[in-house]
DNA sequence: TTTTAAATGATAGTAATACTATCTTATTAA
DNA sequence: TTAATAAGATAGTATTACTATCATTTAAAA
């Protein structure tokens, strides 16, 4: 049996849904490709076009600009940990084994098992890293979020959070700590490949579950 | 008595040293003010230049671009914030209350007691909440860290390191817990202010506390 | 099968951004 | 008093971030 993993993308997300065309998937897999390569500031439509061999306007059919762009991959991307979280912790009784296999998913590297046919997760999850906090570090935020944009961002740290509660009902802030625990992970990731002074050189695995 | 703080920033973070003339603390200044109007992606040296009422070609001659000039400001932000850590802890012999102090300057708004002339610590706090990570999000992060553009950055994490291993010599990310306290300081707030959702809407003093 | 619509390709053009260059005037320092 | 140095004024270029138009291909409906 061979799974196929389609995730319903919000509308608001973009102009034309990039799922349903092969250019739109195109756009999709070569974005993630050219933002790893060059990171997010250097990117434009224009060298995506000529990437992928399209035009430049063919682009903007897809996408308003380049910052929603990047606001769908990584509700793409939030979405997906949070059907792989479903998956990793269905049938587990023990809310602290769930919650370290949640932390595990969020440090580890990729492994590249289940399939969407455009999307290298693993560079995915670098990218994200990366240039994930700029899809809503900006002044308009709040207009973003009334869009629901980050609603995958949200849902997944709303289910992280009720594991968290799980574990200990007294605890205060589920909800903070969900935060925290997703964007630590991905800020100890960074820090210990580019400004490694700033964490303690461990795998940040380890890191993750001391804090806890 | 009065005092006044200067902070000696390392040459390689301008081309011409901003402290130095009048025109460079405008800069300065007015770079502050308007990234925290209008968000540092709309933010451009054109738009600098007519709030000072100079030219575009002046500001060139302090800073190469405007991602320098974030770094810049950045790293006055981190340099100012370790002289404020080691002036609330010294004298004082109780580690886990010199943590405490440090988490509450992190964590708490500004007030605007030490003053420096031309530098509004208030809303500078708030842009580096939004903005500051930005300054090492990037594909340079390496080059950039090499010419130590990030070491008050640095310095603060090992100071708050220190503190940490004071509090228990034998835990064994000090580092990476002193770079986690500092950003999720910043994030939690931002996320309390413009995503509630992910926090547990408390004030972030205590959340930090608790991670404690 | 023909008609029609929708998506794409090709091309052009504009306003703003991110600079660089040059020349003149004001300020300061030797 | 001269000579640097900084600042102001102006101009210009390449790139970015779009928008508009029209022709062509593809796919779906009649």
């Amino acid at each position: 049996m061979e799974v196929q993993l389609q995730i319903k993308m919000n509308e608001k997300l973009f102009l034309r849904n990039p799922e349903q065309s092969e250019l739109g998937k195109k756009i999709i897999l070569h974005s993630i490709q050219l933002i790893y390569k060059n990171g997010f500031e250097s990117f434009n439509f224009k060298k995506l076009a000529e990437d992928i061999g399209t035009t430049e306007a063919g682009i903007y059919r897809y996408f308003e600009n380049k910052h929603r762009l990047l606001i769908y991959i990584a509700a793409w991307y939030w979405s997906w940990l949070e059907f792989r979280v479903a998956v990793s912790t269905t049938n587990i009784k023990d809310p602290v084994v769930k919650l370290k296999r949640v932390i595990k998913l969020l440090a580890t590297v990729v492994e590249d098992d289940v399939k969407t046919s455009y999307v290298n997760e693993n560079i995915l999850h670098q990218i994200i890293i990366a240039e994930g906090t700029k899809a809503y570090l900006t002044k308009h935020v709040s207009e973003d979020n009334k869009d629901q944009l980050f609603k995958p961002y949200k849902d997944l740290c709303a289910k992280i959070g009720e594991i968290i509660l799980d574990c200990n009902p007294k605890y205060k802030y589920p909800k903070s700590l969900a935060s925290t625990i997703i964007e630590i992970a991905h800020f100890q990731n960074f820090f210990m490949n580019n400004l490694p002074s700033l964490t303690d050189f461990g795998k940040d695995k380890d890191e993750l579950k001391i804090v806890m």
